[in-house]
DNA sequence: TCAAATTAATTGTACATACATTTATTTATA
DNA sequence: TATAAATAAATGTATGTACAATTAATTTGA
């Protein structure tokens, strides 16, 4: 959908990057509300997902909370109390870091390797078939363009 | 910053379109950080800030809730309670419809005219200014490309 | 060596958001 | 023209988020 249509609005923006602005968060908020839908069946948010996933890329090794903030999209969520929730719903352990203890040690369960193994594959099934019509390059290009749109941060 | 950098991350994704989907919200989120801190010494949020620039588009007609609902960027934000926030602060006007007493107008107030118009100029300006690498050229690419990859909507 | 500084994580608080339900009003139709 | 259906907005509730303050452990350096 066109953004102007999208937010309908009738007039013009003042200038592209303006429109750029309003575009990367538009395209953002549709692609969590697509994300947070597909994982309901699971009964897990976007953000869990998350961490879910980068649980599982060091699997079965742990990681402290203060990594997993690190690597999350969105350094502002707040990690102890996500981990909460995955804890709650038993698909991550924590655990005192005995080497330093100040750190939480924080790994996938069994179950919870099996949740992100389901999830990672249905998500990237859906999202492939609802970006159909974006290939490989336009997805080299966008992601050139995200970088130099952010590069003022050196 | 380099997407992979910014999220500590050193596996490679699995296909350019999947990165470019995390690239997107990543995106977001350091420009909602941005915005954020922008409208800090006016103190208003990015969400009150989208919700002002709404009603200034109009002005000095007023508009209904369903309206300016329509036109927000995040659809699933509770614009009821938005407008609380901005009547509270004595920057918008709510009163009953009277051609349809369903219908609630809100309008800006004078006082709303002005915390815009600061605003708007203020955002503008750092925003040229943190995307000073970011061209016009570059601007139209990348929202044609935007609108390319939400195609699935139709 | 031990008090001060730093680091890691959690918690308190206010506010924001998602989503279902409720209330009030208008429109459609039997 | 009554009654049901549809529409507009507000509210209740649970959960999520931002940010400061706190707690606990480790590191630093006088």
């Amino acid at each position: 959908m066109k953004l102007e249509q999208a937010i309908h609005q009738e007039k013009k923006f003042k200038n592209e990057q303006l429109k750029a602005v309003v575009n990367i968060l538009y395209s953002a908020s549709w692609l969590s509300n697509f994300i947070n839908e597909t994982m309901k069946p699971l009964k897990i948010s976007m953000q869990q997902y998350n961490m879910l996933r980068i649980l599982n890329g060091q699997y079965p090794n742990s990681m402290s909370v203060k990594l997993l903030t690190e690597r999350m999209i969105d350094k502002m969520s707040n990690t102890s109390r996500l981990i909460d929730k995955l804890v709650e719903k038993g698909l991550v352990d924590r655990k005192s870091c005995p080497a330093d203890r100040r750190k939480v040690d924080v790994t996938l369960t069994e179950s919870g390797v099996e949740c992100v193994t389901t999830a990672v594959e249905l998500m990237d099934r859906k999202l492939e078939k609802k970006m159909k019509y974006f290939d490989k390059s336009d997805a080299q290009k966008l992601n050139k363009l995200l970088e130099k749109i952010r590069k003022s941060e050196k």
